[in-house]
DNA sequence: AGGATAGGCAAGCCGTCACTTGCCTGTCAA
DNA sequence: TTGACAGGCAAGTGACGGCTTGCCTATCCT
């Protein structure tokens, strides 16, 4: 469960799963080009790659190999249960 | 919002979270003896000042103040942003 | 077949983070 | 009032994380 928000701590790897929600089952070049054109963000293919892993190792998002590309989809299961460990208390719910 | 990713980053951080959800309001000594206690972490009282500084700051806790004691309560709502921002998909729900 | 495309592996650099050590401030009780 | 208790403020250290650089593999198209 620590790998969920180790993955979640860094602002890139939060972008990235931005993108995968807008438009899931993109690719390593494609994300790195929405990256750059969307959101000022100069990185290099391996630094994305490695954010991949990072993501792909948490749970956040599988990948599906086909032929020379790779494309990644969101998972957010393992966010479930961030809930299940401590309850959100919203305004106007019972004690 | 990383602020919260950052803070619950951290294994030791977690577990004060889980201390506070069973029992609210501790001071930063009490703190200290449960964690060694129940989760054998031996820490400084400073490193968990430190960590509840983090967590203070992320808004995950608050703290009152009170004669030379500072109580500290768990406050989930922060969590909450993060379903509105990727929505938890489980099985067998509407696509 | 051969070049271009999509991706992977590994080492190295630099900043951040968790933790400690040392000392200082404020509050309560005897 | 003086010590004991609860907490705060730094500065320093070691390790981990993000990013780059360089090179290598696999797949597709002409």
């Amino acid at each position: 469960m620590g790998d969920v928000f180790k993955a979640l701590a860094d602002p890139t790897r939060r972008t990235i799963l931005d993108e995968l929600t807008e438009r899931d089952g993109q690719t390593l070049f494609e994300i790195c080009v929405r990256l750059t054109s969307r959101h000022q963000l100069s990185l290099t293919r391996q630094a994305v790659s490695q954010h991949l892993a990072v993501l792909e190792e948490a749970g956040l998002i599988t990948t599906r190999k086909q032929g020379r590309y790779k494309f990644h989809h969101l998972d957010t299961t393992p966010l479930a249960a961030i809930f299940e460990r401590w309850p959100v208390t919203r305004k106007g719910q019972a004690p």
